[in-house]
DNA sequence: GGTGAAAGGTCATTAAG
DNA sequence: CTTAATGACCTTTCACC
């Protein structure tokens, strides 16, 4: 779905000040609280807003390591090991790529000691042939998508 | 900052209806108004809590491909590839790693042959050595915090 | 616990494609 | 003619003091 200009200005919005509700939104964007409700429909309806969950920084609960583990994966046993990998809490993510057999997992650790122990439960289950593991030094670009919005919305 | 059992329940309660609020909430957790109010705000204000924005689908926006791309940048040029890459709306996140002059980032790109452009406008750039590029072709683990959220209110 | 405010729904009217 | 925006009104619900 594609989205215009009044999109992009209310997901920015959102996005900056996500409290300030359908009533105030409406009055930043100089429009109607009617359009800013039945944009938000849309945009949900859309599935371009997924939701409004809390955003949780996993450094506050504890864990301030990331980790970026590229794992190589013995043909067929692809379901068993993202069984596997879904059950591990400090798995924050895991995608599979392109290369047979290649999986991509978003680790977090207490420690660089403590990623130690995140690594060998991640890796320790047959069909994992090989893990290489890059850890986060810096992070200069934090996930984002307002970028992305403001571009999707100047090519409508 | 630690959190216990029911700032774990409460996170999860958010995570999965995050328009419910705090009264609803109370109800829902079987403790009084008030108690919820205070660990919102304990939670805000120790960083557990980021903020409540809304969660954009990539996808949703006409950018359904997902890549990881490992850069090797020359010695010294961290800052002006940083600069570079903050200023490409596809790249929705950029890490520094172990490895000298590695980074990986996230990319995202209208469609397969897309992607060759973004991946152009990325390395395109003085300072970019090599760069491998990694295709997400599923996704097994979407991004998520509340199997993390749980060991950590268990573990205190 | 009380109260001011906002969300969410419906409606008729108007504008624009 | 279809779609969208607007302003009005209403009721329920919540946030804040």
């Amino acid at each position: 779905m594609g989205i215009d200009a009044l999109d992009g200005r209310l997901i920015t919005l959102l996005d900056l000040e996500p409290r300030i509700g359908v009533l105030e939104a409406s009055r930043r964007l100089g429009v109607a609280r009617g359009t800013v409700q039945a944009r938000l429909d849309r945009l949900r309806a859309g599935g371009v807003i997924r939701g409004f969950g809390p955003q949780v920084d996993p450094a506050a609960l504890g864990y301030p390591v990331t980790a970026f583990a590229t794992l190589e994966i013995k043909q067929g046993l692809g379901p068993q090991v993202r069984a596997h990998l879904a059950g591990v809490p400090e798995v924050l993510e895991l995608h599979t790529t392109t290369g047979q057999g290649d999986m991509l997992c978003r680790l977090v650790a207490r420690s660089n000691a403590d990623l130690q122990r995140v690594i060998d439960k991640v890796v320790g289950f047959e069909g994992i042939v090989r893990a290489a593991t890059a850890i986060v030094m810096e992070n200069p670009v934090p996930l984002r998508i307002i970028p992305l919005v403001e571009q999707a919305a100047r090519e409508q």
